[in-house]
DNA sequence: GATCCCCCTTACGAAAAGGTAAGTACCGCA
DNA sequence: TGCGGTACTTACCTTTTCGTAAGGGGGATC
């Protein structure tokens, strides 16, 4: 099910590496939802990342996974019951993303770029 | 020549914006390489970025551009002399990832990740 | 005269990323 | 009995991204 391979070459320096991890469709959003809610079930992520599809969902969270960002909890229960949360290292990186989130903000404002309405976290 | 459409739909939040602009395989290294050596030439990128193709530079430098992170001054001369350099956003979108940098190469270090040769900026 | 350097452009193709739709297995509710 | 909810998996297809290879037009160098 793997779509990503653990990279192929090595890496070339630590923004290379940083960006790596959050490199998809949905990561930076996944982890700014995990941040603020601390956990969070699949149905409510799907939810909250409005238009992403199961199954980019889960891939990206096998993955955020693999890469130690986030934790999955199975409760042995029918119907299922996961619940996913952030690490010590998906915290951090989040924290490392602040400025460039910052940035981002700056640039949607200067530049007038459309933004999907509902939510406009301020992350 | 464009290969990136400049982006399909609306932002999602301000790290979505800026992870928009520096994903790309060889973006987050031109940036640093303009960052710490100011102005670069054409022929000085591809040689710092090894392993690159021309194609890529150029459609990266392009987009860069367009996203008003590099600014491109050709001189009318022949040979042809070009030289790229950071607009003032590209400057503080560099400083934006300055946080992202540091956690990336903690990451490399934790997990005992291979990395280039040659050169490692700790940037 | 041949080759190299400069800064690209173009065409072609492979690989990766992402989207769509359906199926799974079990349960509660009406 | 049928539908919706839980958390996925699988197959198939399209789009995007990246790589390879070649050309181009002039000048300098050997």
């Amino acid at each position: 099910m793997r779509a990503k391979s653990p990279r192929s070459g090595p890496y070339i320096c630590g923004i290379d590496a940083g960006l790596d991890v959050v490199s998809g469709k949905w990561k930076g959003l996944i982890l700014w939802e995990l941040d603020t809610h601390s956990v969070r079930r699949f149905a409510e992520l799907r939810r909250a990342l409005s238009g992403v599809s199961e199954k980019m969902l889960t891939q990206h969270l096998r993955e955020m996974e693999a890469d130690g960002l986030v934790h999955r909890k199975v409760y042995a229960e029918v119907p299922p019951r996961v619940e996913y949360s952030l690490t010590e290292h998906g915290h951090t990186l989040n924290e490392a993303l602040g400025p460039l989130g910052a940035w981002g903000n700056d640039r949607l404002r200067r530049e007038g770029l459309e933004v999907t309405p509902a939510e406009i976290p301020q992350g």
